[in-house]
DNA sequence: GCTTGACCCAGGTGCAGCACCTGAGTCGAG
DNA sequence: CTCGACTCAGGTGCTGCACCTGGGTCAAGC
């Protein structure tokens, strides 16, 4: 099949199965003769991996090296077990992140109801974001520093 | 001041600042002879608007419409309010998924300590994912297909 | 045989927000 | 005049694709 046909069967688009190609994480069998790559079945079920391990959490990266495994003969899932404990770990720190950044923001909308616009005098851009700023951008580099920390750390 | 003074004084990164000047949300004074950059005090008060308006969920294009605005004369108060509001929802939503995700995560450790190590049978490459899959693709194609037609909608 | 139109192909570029790298310049100390 | 610590400018890499360009395919119709 070709690769518009794989790219159906697996529930996904073309473009996507293009990156996939492009990345190694997906061969195709070989090329026409005006150089189509066609597919098999076999494709089709890796793709159709590889969706699975992104909804759980696990990256391209990730998927790309259980595959790696079992084309080597390896059993894939005791690395499965361990990759999914971390990216659930960074996940969790991530939604800490996410949370931080929404509460801000919805303080943020909560107290601008109370405050002018502010004048254009030169020195502000936008005094509800600077007068704003103070609190906000100390606490977004306590989440940077942390972040940056357990990146030097991993 | 030379470009890593005026990073210091804004609390950023000399790489970040000179990505603010790649795409044009900061511009150095001059040039000394030798083509290194210089920067007043004006910049350093741009590139700390700029953080501000990114610990509050606005983009960097965000900002640098706010700081246009400010400069043609306008007041970008009343658009920072409309962008503010915009970006709590898309926030609202991207929270949703990562919640979603990290509930599926959740329960796909549980779930795998119950079962043992897939066979590698040819067939598939981990059966731990292959089993989860069912429901979980499904459960993401529908987040997707709803971020999808979001996109869509905007 | 030739065009039209709907689809498909391959490979390149763009997105956000930087971090990292390369190769070169600067500048005081020895 | 060399050494080393620091800095500079501009290029590339990261994630996971979506979009674009310029062409090929193939059946239908004239």
């Amino acid at each position: 099949m070709r690769l518009i046909e794989c790219a159906r069967q697996a529930g996904v688009t073309a473009d996507t199965l293009r990156h996939y190609l492009r990345v190694g994480l997906v061969d195709a069998d070989g090329r026409t003769q005006n150089g189509y790559r066609t597919f098999s079945d076999r494709s089709v079920a890796r793709v159709r991996f590889i969706r699975g391990a992104l909804a759980l959490g696990f990256t391209l990266r990730d998927a790309g090296e259980l595959v790696e495994m079992g084309q080597r003969g390896e059993l894939p899932c005791p690395r499965a077990r361990t990759l999914l404990d971390q990216r659930l770990a960074e996940q969790g720190r991530q939604l800490d992140q996410v949370l931080r950044l929404h509460r801000r923001m919805q303080r943020a909308v909560a107290d601008w109801k109370r405050r002018p616009d502010g004048v254009p005098d030169g020195h502000s851009v936008c005094g509800l974001i600077e007068g704003f700023a103070e609190d906000s951008v100390s606490a977004a580099r306590r989440d940077r520093g942390a972040s940056a920390r357990r990146r030097g750390a991993g």
